[in-house]
DNA sequence: GCCGTTTTCGGCCCGACTGTTTTCAGTCG
């Protein structure tokens, strides 16, 4: 994939053409490198099928653009990019990460003190040579050393299950003033994307002083950034940012929107608002000749007011949302309260790290039909995966547990390496005992594209075979996806009517979002497993929910939604 | 450089906060 190649380049032509004080160019190479980077297609695919006319279909590009990337994908270069690279040799884009540096700024720390990226700014800034640039001063020589500390710490983005629970603690806090008439947190977590940069809290208020100020003085405040009378930027005790917005009542659908975003969804609202003579902000939608607020404060008033259907939150990311909501299309999503079961769990038999009876309790407890315990095979030595005869022996404990059940039942299943050569690490006679069957590779991530994609399907085509396990294999912010054809995969998982999971385990989220959209529009059916290895990682669902939502999944494409009786019509065995 | 039921020119989302200013540019979201 070049998709996030071709768009940091893009970026970065933006950085440079900007600090050249060139009109307009800027804002179209972003909005091109933005759009590419959401592709949820390898954007090589494109122009292998349709050429530079495929090209050319994609948002924001245009004639030139189109040949740009034609050219990268062809050569592996964009000489007007060396060109422009030539003329200012700056890394900008490491240094437009540092906080409050953008690309004016680094122009004149260039033309000034020869400053080219991390390295020179750190040196200077050490130096104390930044505060003696006029319009510079010793703050902003701070705000850089700062900012580098930062940049340093906090590369990598913050997972959905250290962001919420943090987000959660704020909310509550600022909801216990009695001048807050709600807290909300905002931005790309309420998005539930997953991964975030920081946190973003609306509060909906007469007297954002008050509120302001409670923010700026929490517990887990580390550093007050920015303080005005509506808004305020903190850096918390974990080095995450946090920003606050007070709005007032009659704004609060509008401040919703703006502030949940996307940024691109955003854009694309405010031009339908212009095009319709309104004028869109996070005050409200006004009417640009009157400059009079339109009626209705929530966020469904205001799409209505647009001509389009309520968008919920996880599919703001103007990838096709926009258009199906002007057909009236937008899906009915599936919800947490649609869940009725839980397919990938692991006991103390293997690395987990409570008994099935008690996992068994809890899945009762969040009101499921069944949940199927899923622990490492055999192979999987570091996991404590399970020897024949303890599988068997476990098999044998399910049943008898489920004797006790009403409205309940434990599902006997393994999660089974995938071997080298694509067979599972357990034999047929254990497996045809097995309710269900996980099959997952956990070894030998590094082989080729071609290997990988056939020791998958392999795995696919044996019939004992129901569910693929976290199907890319990636760890969020660690590993990268397999090298994998999933296109071949989904194709081949189709013929062979199985399913894909979608591991709900934060640092997972495997399949994607967008892998999950490709997938059901297959035909493909998901289902969604914990990979809990305690009761209370059981909780992760939700993070499989937000995930199958933010890939357009309704009810009927999670298998988790199905009852305990009309399960068996997608696993023979049951 | 892109885009188009005001389409081949002339627009391009909108506003808050800060630092270094003496009226605003730069950055962020």
């Amino acid at each position: 994939m070049k998709n996030l190649e071709l768009a940091k380049i893009f970026n970065e032509i933006a950085d440079i053409l900007e600090i050249q004080d060139i009109q307009w160019k800027p804002q179209a190479y972003r909005k091109a490198a933005s759009s590419i980077a959401s592709l949820s297609i390898d954007i090589e695919k494109i122009y292998k099928k349709s050429g530079l006319k495929g090209l050319d279909s994609i948002p924001g590009v245009g004639k030139h653009l189109a040949l740009k990337i034609e050219e990268y994908l062809k050569t592996g270069k964009i000489k007007a990019y060396k060109q422009l690279k030539k003329k200012v040799p700056i890394d900008l884009a490491e240094l437009t990460h540092i906080e409050f540096l953008g690309p004016k700024k680094a122009k004149r720390l260039y033309k000034e003190l020869k400053i080219k990226n991390i390295k020179d700014l750190e040196k200077a800034a050490k130096a104390g040579k930044i505060a003696k640039l006029s319009g510079f001063g010793e703050k902003s020589q701070q705000d850089i050393l700062e900012g580098l500390g930062m940049y340093k710490l906090g590369k990598k983005r913050a997972l959905l299950n250290i962001a919420l629970p943090i987000a959660k603690e704020i909310i509550q806090s600022l909801n216990k003033l009695k001048e807050v008439k709600s807290a909300e947190y905002v931005g790309s977590l309420r998005r539930m994307k997953e991964t975030v940069r920081d946190i973003d809290i609306l509060v909906i208020s007469n007297k954002p002083k008050k509120v302001i100020q409670t923010f700026t003085s929490l517990d887990n405040v580390k550093k007050v950034l920015a303080k005005g009378p509506t808004k305020a930027s903190v850096v918390l005790k974990n080095n995450m940012h946090s920003d606050l917005r007070v709005l007032k009542p009659e704004e609060k659908g509008a401040g919703l929107l703006y502030f949940i975003g996307s940024k691109e969804h955003n854009i694309a609202l405010r031009k339908i608002a212009i095009e319709k003579g309104y004028k869109l902000s996070e005050y409200g939608l006004f009417s640009r000749n009157t400059g009079k607020r339109i009626p209705g404060t929530s966020e469904k008033d205001i799409y209505k007011a647009l001509s389009l259907k309520y968008i919920p939150p996880e599919l703001r990311e103007n990838q096709g949302e926009i258009e199906a909501a002007k057909k009236g299309k937008i899906p009915t999503l599936i919800s947490i309260k649609d869940i009725k079961g839980d397919f990938h769990v692991h006991s103390k038999w293997s690395d987990g790290s409570d008994s099935i009876k008690d996992l068994a309790t809890t899945a009762k407890k969040l009101g499921y039909q069944y949940l199927c315990i899923s622990d490492h095979s055999k192979s999987e030595k570091i996991a404590n995966g399970l020897s024949e005869s303890n599988l068997l022996k476990q098999i044998k404990l399910i049943k008898k547990l489920n004797k006790n059940f009403r409205g309940f039942k434990l599902l006997a299943g393994s999660e089974v390496d995938i071997l080298a050569d694509g067979s599972l690490d357990y034999p047929e006679k254990i497996l045809k005992q097995l309710d269900i069957v996980i099959g997952s590779i956990h070894s030998r991530f590094k082989s080729s594209k071609q290997e990988m994609t056939k020791r998958i399907c392999t795995a696919l085509e044996n019939k004992h075979l129901n569910i693929l396990g976290h199907p890319t294999g990636r760890l969020i912010n660690q590993r990268k996806p397999y090298n994998l054809d999933l296109d071949q995969v989904f194709k081949v998982a189709l013929e062979n009517k199985k399913h894909l999971e979608l591991n709900a385990f934060p640092n997972r989220l495997d399949l994607s979002d967008t892998n999950l959209k490709e997938a059901i529009e297959l035909g493909l059916k998901i289902s969604i497993g914990t990979d809990a290895h305690s009761k209370d990682q059981m909780n992760y669902m939700k993070f499989g929910v937000a995930t199958a939502r933010r890939g357009w999944c309704q009810k009927n494409h999670i298998l988790n939604t199905f009852t305990l009786k009309q399960l068996p019509k997608y696993f023979k065995k049951l």
